[in-house]
DNA sequence: AGGTTCATGTAACCCGTTACATGATTTC
DNA sequence: GAAATCATGTAACGGGTTACATGAACCT
């Protein structure tokens, strides 16, 4: 069983919200803030033939008159599975250190592939990385600090800060989501 | 000209705070926050080699007797003079969008291969791109944030905050140099 | 004597980057 | 009729990942 590539995660999920071409992928990563990703064709395209040669989407090309023709594809049955188990997978230290994108990417389709129970798990199991992450660096930056530039030690004060944000916004996401659940007695 | 990756910048970077071996360097990566690169052998000794071939550093093996025989890198002329020219280079709007870590690795090391003229410059320049970008992505938020689902809305806001945060780390550092320089009458 | 850490490398593979190519359709 | 946009691809290249390999020095 191959690795798949973030880019190709990404892919799979803008397919489960509608069939998609590959231009249209191109467009939403070229017009919106999913932009982290390359809306170059030689990324793209080659991206798609490995998702259709590995089963995990499929594609029919509509050449309907007046029309360009355009190839749509949508993901099967077991790339929707893939998606979700990559999607609904255990949150590791190593994830928040090294792939908080990934995470990012995983939370932001949370609503349409999983359901609400899944997107406070998450989120619950976020924090609890988060909350233990962030005192290393703390500790990292009082016991090192004072041998560093200034420049060194104000960078590091920016990834720090950038991850108290972060926990920050996890734990408002998970208040809106646990407010809603109350008031909504939505499933 | 070959482009240089932004492991290689990293390396150039500590090697000019002294000669360090490839082995120093996989542990800087391995134990400090400056792990966000990898620490892998198959990444950083090629990318030495690479480095070394393209005249940027130099390296020495040292087998003092009783001591295991470590090949100690250093910078050369033309490797400091391509490290401070990508440091100190325009700041773009792309660079903001796309390529935040790149910015903070070549503000991380201004200090010590630059001075604090091109550090504020450099803050500065950073102020105006993210003051322009943020109301972008606010702009977005606001105008398709209701046809979105919740957890592409939130990890959209996270996206955001995390700019702001960004945004406002650099206005508290631009001051911390300003004070500096006022107070110390350092040139 | 055996296991761990130090230390440096190599090779296959994958995939993203850059650049190029092609043609149809819409717009002015 | 020319330019821009739509739409899909291909190919060379480079570098990071993973895994493997080797050997010396240190510790117990």
């Amino acid at each position: 069983m191959q690795e798949i590539s973030l880019l190709a995660y990404a892919l799979l999920g803008l397919l489960q919200q509608q069939p998609r071409s590959g231009y249209d992928l191109r467009k939403i990563f070229a017009n919106t803030p999913m932009g982290t990703f390359s809306d170059s064709p030689g990324a793209i395209y080659p991206a798609l033939q490995r998702l259709e040669r590995r089963g995990l989407v499929s594609s029919r090309v509509y050449a309907s008159s007046g029309l360009r023709r355009r190839r749509l594809f949508r993901p099967t049955a077991s790339g929707k599975r893939a998606f979700k188990s990559w999607q609904t997978r255990a949150i590791s230290s190593d994830d928040v250190v090294h792939r908080a994108d990934e995470l990012m990417l995983r939370f932001s389709f949370m609503d349409e592939t999983a359901d609400s129970a899944q997107a406070m798990r998450f989120l619950r199991a976020l924090i609890k990385e988060l909350a233990a992450y962030i005192p290393n660096l703390r500790h990292f930056l009082r016991v090192q600090g004072a041998g560093m530039p200034l420049s060194g030690r104000l960078a590091l004060e920016s990834g720090i800060r950038s991850y108290e944000t972060l926990l920050q916004w996890t734990r408002s996401a998970l208040g809106i989501y646990t407010r809603r659940r109350k008031r909504g007695a939505r499933k």
